[in-house]
Parts: structure tokens; C-alpha cells; sequence
DNA sequence: TGCGTAATGCTCATATGGAGTATAAGACTA
DNA sequence: TAGTCTTATACTCCATATGAGCATTACGCA
């Protein structure tokens, strides 16, 4: 699915070519989305003026390309990797330069620590700076009222059929919640593709008019549209939180940004920095503790403000005691 | 976290290595998983006397790695793809010839279709061949009693340190369901890796002993632990069978492999086959039809042995209606 | 001592999912 | 033609999960 809507666009530059003459090769390169979690601020690791993710060509030293990533950002950040998983693999035409083509593989992975070290300058930045209409926590973001739905719907309106605006505006609507609907965090990938769709992305002027309904809409991407970055990092970079975002929810990789032991209270504020939400107290702790992810270490936190809280840590056994997985259908367990 | 233990076992066979001179390049290959079902039986396309997924060299006369696969599937077996998605991207050293490093990117492709057509020669085959333990339909497979258990027990009495026996027999315990626990249709990849890992599957042998414990183990991969493959492709067919299983539980993908119009029944039959096991009728139903994704053609089947049955088709509106998608975390919808 | 801020305990209504019962409508057969 | 087999289809029941709110407790600080 993923890639569906950018291929669309791209197929008027699409000509048919020769297979490489073999013997000649192809590059590959290690892209990572680095997240810590500071504060209540979800944090990615960037480079060259927090333009970039860090990347890095892919050496065959490696006896995969998982520890091929591990090894690489452990050596240029010094940050212990605690959790890796690889996002997309692709290999759009347009990127890079003509002579070779690059295939671009990326990786999301997750660390507690967050100094600036190693061999190159590197910035953790919130990533909300390159999606300010993503945050929710304190409500819906007045720039989506304000900027988006009047370009999204001048956007729709540009089309001639009324099927085409009406499909146009639904997918809007769905993706933002306009209309009355329920904003669903998840869909960060899905309203990036929109907005690079309809123009208002910084990054889709650099690759040329998409079609000729560009033209039409309202084609600005002010600076209100969150930071831009080189290339199509910021659709990895969107790719990452999608998924962060999801495997949150049926998978303990919360506690992969936490310190060893921390409150309740910290807990929910980092799953609330990374959804871009508020999720209600006490059943969030009913959540956690019925499922016995943690356990109490028998001391408390004085510097809550408030009254003492107490400080629990991870279990790891979880891993090995159960399998966790989600399930929808209605399966037999007889 | 996928390779993650195999990684491991194959950290002996790691040793430093100089990055590609700049200038050569690396290969890149894809790799398809491509499913239909037919009569209740979950098929997978295959060459090679059936012991490899169809593959081909990635071609830069593509504007996007999926779009190229789509081609060359389409191409190649003259099948129309419903749904591709990504799998997942490997380069372990181990793999191929040493003298060009090999980028394997492998996808997931439905269709509806299943003649053998095209410009070679290709054979569906049902993907139970290859994992007879996954087959849950009409109970669990005697074999899991009377050969998995077993030897996974051995394999894990072959440790010295206790700590260490009981860790590998719950890990075998949890995957397979052993010890009274339930059965979880989605581990596929997981159950695979496992026996791989403790000389079960005839494709370990092929790459040398793993680690010490292995000699210990009952070190025989019998005819009756499935058909193998070439290289990995049957991690790699796991890989896409428990991604279809967990697929079909959040996203209406099982029509893709559906005709254009069946009967609930059928629709029930397609997704017993590929989860490997029975779902409660009347709940099934209930769900399809509260989710409002079929609707009646007006038209009833008469070859269903009993009473006719309506005849449905999907409602593909569902896909510009709504986004599709899971919810576990206590997210306040205020 | 009173107030602000959190932590923590508990209740309640509703939604969801697993499982069973009952009835309907065809084909087939004695 | 009645009886039987098979599948479709309509409901009911119940346990649990989930969203939301109220009440109480415990600390720092003015």
C-alpha cells in the first residue's frame, strides 16, 4: 500500500529502460529514524542542520543488515540501541543522481539515551517540528483549521468532476477528521502523502509539478507546514512514527525510551508524546498493570508535585513468558 | 527483531571485513510470495521443481521497487495482482555466491487467479507442503505430538545449565502450545525459525552447524518437517504467511483473494485456510456484516448442499469510507 | 491549616467477542 | 410424500474489555 499514491503521480515519468548490463551494481544505503523521548517530546536524531536522517552506505562487513545498522549507529552516536526494526525498503527513480541507482533501506530504532556524541554533529529535534499538525495533546493544532482544510478543500475544489472532488474531500476528511470524524493518530504517512499530494509540502516543489491539478491548488508550502528535509526523509521520518505509533499498542516497546525505573505518570506521558494524544489516566494504569508489564521496585518518587508516586520497572520476563500479539477474529480457542 | 536468532547463531561466522570498494556495487534481487486460494486451500506460486519462490533481478525500468515487481509478476505469470505489499529486506552473507553481495527484497502478492500461464514454468502448491505443522483446521497435526515434541524437548534437555533448558522449552512451549497453552496462528515465522534453529529444518544443515548444542540435538530433518526450499525462501514464505495471518484480522485484504461474488461461506472457508484453523460461524457472519463490508447481489447460490445461499460481493466504498485500522490503547475519543 | 497537585482506589455503562439455541430452506431418499 | 441431511440465518446469553467519571489519599508549600 504503502508508496500507492506517489507512484500514481510519477507514472508520466515513467519510460520504459534497458535491465542494467549485469556486472555493474546497484548502492545500497542504511537510512534510520533514531527516537528517544524526552521530557513528554518525542525525539529523532538528525543531521546536517537538522535537514537529514542520519545514513550511511551499507558495508558488507555485516552479517546482516539489521546488525549492519546496529553497528553503524552505535559506532557514530554511541547510543546503545535498544530496539531495531526495519521500516521500507525502496528505490524511487527520482531520487539521487541518474548515473546510479540507490536503494535506500530504513530502519526504526529506539534508545533512552540521547547525548550528543560521536564521530558527527547530530541533533535530537522533536518531530513534531517537521509535523506540527500532528500533535494533539492539548487539543487539535489551530493550524489545521487555520492552514490545511482551507488549502485541502480549495485542493478538492480545483478538480472539474464532482465525483473526483467529493473522493478528493473524503479523503481528507478521513485522514484529518474533518466533518465531525474521529482524528486517528495513526495515519501520519497517509496525511504526509495527502499534503505532498496536494502541494503543501515543501519537498514536492523539489521534485517538479506532480500534475497538472497542482497548478490549481493552492501551491505554497509555507513555512507553517513543519520543517523540510533533504530527499524523502521526511516521508521516512513519517513512515517511522506510523509505525512507532501502532507497534505501541500491541507491543510493550514503550519501555525501550524509558529509564529503568520511572512512575506511572512517566509511562503515560511518553505513550502521550508518541501518539500525539491524551489517554485517561486511570485506565491506562488499569492497562499496565493487569497486564503485569511492571513490576513496583519498592521505592517511590517524591518530585511529583503531588503526592508521592511509586517507581516500577520493566518486566522483561514478559518476553518470554507470553507471546504478544493482537487478534480481530473470532478464532476458536476451544 | 525479525532474524534476530539467527543473527545470533551466526555471530561465530562474523568476522570484520573491509567495505566495497566505492565504484562496484551490490545486487539487488526481488523475491514473491504470491497466494491464492483455491477450494479451501491456501496456494503459493512456485518454480523449480517447487522448491523456490518465483524471483527475478530488480530492473531500474522502474520507477518504484513495487511497481517493478508488479510488472515482472504480472509479466512473468500473466496473474493480475489484487494487493502487494512489502515484506522484508535481507542481505545476510551467508547467502548466494561470496563474490557480489545479494539484496534480497521480498513481497507479498494476492490474486484472485491461479492458472499457470506465463513465459516459465510455475506451480501453485499448497503452503502446508512446507509447514505441515501449521495446518490447524481439523486439530493440530498429529506430527506436532508425535515428532515436534519430542525432539524440541530433546534439543532443550541437550543444555547443561537448567536456567537455560527452561528457557528453550518455553520458548518452544509458547510457540507451539504445548504445555496446555493456546495455539497462535501468527507465529509462523517465529515456529520456523525455532526448528531451524534446533536442526529440525533440512535447510540448517545446508549452512553448517549453528552452534555446539546443535550436535546434541536429534539432528535428523525427516521428511515428514515439510518440503524445502532453496536458500531461505522458506523463511521467507513463513515471513509472508504470518503476515497475511495477522493481515486479514485489521484490513479487508482476504477479498482480494476472493471471486467477485461468494458466498459467506466461502468467504469463511478463504480465511480458515490461510489462519489454519475454524472460526466460529454465526460470529463470523456477525462481523462481516456489522463491519458492512459485503453486500448482497440480490442472487443465491444453489451448490451449497443444504439451503441456498446469498451471494455477496465487497463493498470496495469501505476503502474511501473509513480508514481502517486497530485501537488497543485507552485513547480518550472526547 | 488550607490549597494545589498527583497518586490511587472504585464504580458504572457500554461495547465486544466467544459460544450456544432455534428455525428456515433447499436436496435427497425411503 | 414424509423424513432426513445439510447448510443458511436469526437470536440470545454471558464474560470480559473499554471508556469515563467520582472519591479519597498523600505529599509540598504558602
Amino acid at each position: 500500500m504503502m508508496g500507492t499514491i506517489r507512484d500514481i503521480n510519477m507514472s508520466a515519468a515513467n519510460a520504459p529502460t534497458a535491465p542494467l548490463p549485469s556486472g555493474q551494481g546497484i548502492a545500497a544505503d542504511l537510512i534510520a529514524v533514531l527516537v528517544a523521548v524526552t521530557e513528554s517530546e518525542p525525539l529523532v536524531l538528525t543531521i546536517q542542520d537538522e535537514r537529514a536522517l542520519p545514513s550511511g552506505p551499507f558495508e558488507l562487513a555485516h552479517r546482516s543488515l539489521q546488525s549492519g545498522l546496529r553497528a553503524w549507529v552505535e559506532r557514530q552516536t554511541r547510543l546503545p540501541l535498544g530496539y531495531v526494526e526495519q521500516l521500507y525498503t525502496f528505490a524511487d527513480r527520482d531520487r539521487g543522481g541518474a548515473e546510479q541507482q540507490v536503494i535506500s533501506i530504513s530502519y526504526l530504532g529506539l534508545t533512552r539515551e540521547q547525548r550528543a556524541a560521536g564521530e558527527f554533529v547530530a541533533t535530537w529535534r522533536s518531530w513534531y517540528v517537521y509535523f506540527p499538525w500532528e500533535d494533539h495533546r492539548v487539543g487539535a493544532p489551530a493550524m489545521i483549521e487555520t492552514v490545511i482544510l482551507p488549502r485541502l478543500r480549495a485542493w478538492a475544489e480545483a478538480l472539474p468532476a464532482s465525483s473526483l472532488r467529493h473522493d478528493r474531500w473524503q479523503r481528507a476528511a478521513i485522514t484529518f477528521g474533518f466533518d465531525g470524524r474521529a482524528w486517528n493518530e495513526e495515519l501520519v504517512l497517509q496525511r504526509y502523502e495527502l499534503l505532498y499530494e496536494a502541494g503543501l509540502i515543501a519537498e514536492a516543489e523539489r521534485n517538479g509539478p506532480l500534475s497538472p491539478a497542482r497548478s490549481l491548488a493552492a501551491n505554497d508550502s509555507s513555512p507553517s507546514m513543519g520543517r523540510a528535509m533533504i530527499l524523502d526523509h521526511r516521508r521516512i521520518l513519517a513512515t517511522g512514527i506510523a509505525r512507532l505509533r501502532a507497534k505501541i499498542k500491541y507491543h510493550p516497546v514503550v519501555f525501550e525510551l524509558m529509564p529503568e525505573t520511572f512512575t506511572l505518570l512517566q509511562l503515560q506521558r511518553c505513550v502521550e508524546a508518541l501518539a500525539g494524544r491524551l489517554v485517561h489516566k486511570q485506565n491506562f494504569r488499569r492497562l499496565i498493570e493487569q497486564q503485569e508489564l511492571v513490576e513496583e521496585t519498592g521505592e517511590t518518587s517524591q518530585d511529583t508535585g503531588g503526592r508521592p508516586a511509586k517507581l516500577f520497572r520493566f518486566r522483561r520476563e514478559v518476553f518470554t513468558e507470553r507471546a504478544i500479539v493482537g487478534t480481530k477474529l473470532p478464532i476458536s480457542r476451544a
